[in-house]
DNA sequence: TCAGCATGTTTGGCACAACAGAACTGTGTT
DNA sequence: AACACAGTTCTGTTGTGCCAAACATGCTGA
């Protein structure tokens, strides 16, 4: 099988039976742990969540009883309700540490937030689609609402753009064809040659621009980071309302976004953006 | 099974066969998720997994496909290695998403840290003991690890007492009986009496203190925050080297923790410590 | 070049773990 | 009181998920 298609950016859809090893209990449980992310604070019953998992409510009790007893998942009161328990926090610590990137990343998110009031976004870059690990809010009522971990499409995001501007044409096409580009806003961009056009500005400008083309009213600016490699390992973006911003600060803001994508790409011994194109490394169109 | 030798609160230890609605294939996999915590950045390969989960290479390979099929693990090269994958991130911020705390705690933890230039943690309550949910690292480069989600024994660190310091009398005996007070120091409180004594002075100051209690030249100063109804949700706390504290700056920098832990319960809604004290629901020896 | 070893992957058959459904318990509502 | 409903517990049966052993692959050193 040629086409190991990892490339379902949709978690849910993981009925792709073609998996021969997969088991049926374990699955459920994955599952199960995925709907109690949704529920939040408040959690779910047992009859709620049996109902979405479509399982019976004496399995879907045995597998909240095994991830209670391993902490996965803590029953709460009144009328018993559940909801995720500490243990996937242990994980989560865990993975985030083992990429080493939010302790490099954090304080310089917060410098960015802190000199931009807005919010700012780290994404890792996973075959050249962003998943989001974190985030630093800024100071603002308005929050703008990011689920961390799951895997984006890459053409309507700051984010995303500044990772794809890191890839060479053919990945970029073939990201194109897998995903299809659809529109989310009238900005959306949706075909294959204003894609490669934008990526090809962004890349020399050295920051990605969503202008309202992930939801309307909403400006992004996005700037990729490096590792000792030269390999592009994700990017930083910050986001805000585009009535917030005129346009004449737009370059600003943007090398302001580049020059703390850059103290990443140092602080994991990478080039800065500079760096990377004039070393001849950077793929070529 | 003979004491396993690091002071284990355990979460590993859910061989407590009583569970009568265990699923053995849910268990594994979650024992699984345990391991490839632990593993960090490196990974396991199978082999390794099959040993510590000590179980044949061919469930285990069979687990370890059901967990990268819904992303849980991915699979990282050479020769196959296995780590945590995207997924665990999106439980841990949904869940701490949904306690609300993060939101509020973060701003204060960053400005104690900044202020203080100590490492900042935060523990919520679980019956008492503490588990750390969130840190801010000091700008220093020394760092004190914590694990995250775990449940720690709550008589050695200034997080555990200054939540104690809300407890009944009753609970703390009882927290005393069943954990048996283990030292890890020689400056460890193993009596219940020294215990009582300790909380009680904690309660009056404001703050817990503890003076290399759990590690050697580690001090800790901890203080509980409040939710609407009065009941203690948590604590923070900030550890530092002792030699970096003179004894006349102690009681300066406790008041900044309890000055921030009063923060933290302003934003929930609930009193300070002060008005709680005052207020009289506050259990009373 | 070829055994020899140590991985990861695949298969198939059997046993019993884990399903579903029905019975039981508890709590709040009319 | 009787009901309705949700959370538990029980039990028989089936199909799931176990394991052993075979297969494939890659590395080592003779």
């Amino acid at each position: 099988m040629p086409g190991k298609s990892d490339t379902d950016p949709d978690d849910t859809n993981v009925e792709t039976s073609g998996d021969r090893y997969k088991l049926q209990g374990v699955a459920r449980a994955l599952r199960l742990l995925d709907l109690l992310a949704d529920a939040g604070a408040t959690g779910f019953t047992v009859t709620e969540l049996s109902q979405q998992l479509e399982t019976s409510k004496s399995s879907t009790f045995a597998l909240l009883r095994t991830l209670v007893a391993h902490s996965y998942a803590t029953e709460i009161q009144p009328g018993p309700r559940y909801r995720l328990g500490r243990a996937v926090i242990r994980l989560a610590d865990s993975l985030t540490e083992g990429l080493g990137l939010t302790e490099i990343g954090r304080p310089v998110m917060q410098e960015l937030t802190a000199r931009t009031g807005w919010t700012t976004r780290l994404a890792v870059a996973d075959n050249g689609f962003p998943v989001f690990i974190d985030r630093v809010d800024g100071p603002g009522t308005i929050r703008f609402h990011t689920q961390l971990g799951r895997r984006e499409l890459p053409h309507h995001s700051a984010a995303g753009k500044a990772i794809m501007s890191a890839l060479d044409a053919g990945r970029i096409r073939a990201i194109a064809q897998e995903t299809g580009l659809p529109g989310r806003t009238r900005n959306t961009i949706t075909t294959v040659d204003d894609l490669l056009a934008d990526l090809a500005t962004s890349r020399t400008r050295g920051f990605a621009i969503d202008d309202e083309e992930d939801d309307e009213g909403v400006f992004c600016l996005g700037a990729a980071f490096l590792d000792r490699t030269g390999t592009c390992l994700g990017s930083i973006s910050v986001t805000g309302l585009k009535r917030d911003i005129p346009t004449w600060r737009v370059r600003e803001l943007g090398e302001s976004v580049r020059a703390h994508a850059d103290d990443i790409s140092i602080g994991l011994g990478g080039p800065t953006w500079h760096e990377y194109l004039a070393g001849g490394k950077a793929p070529t169109w």
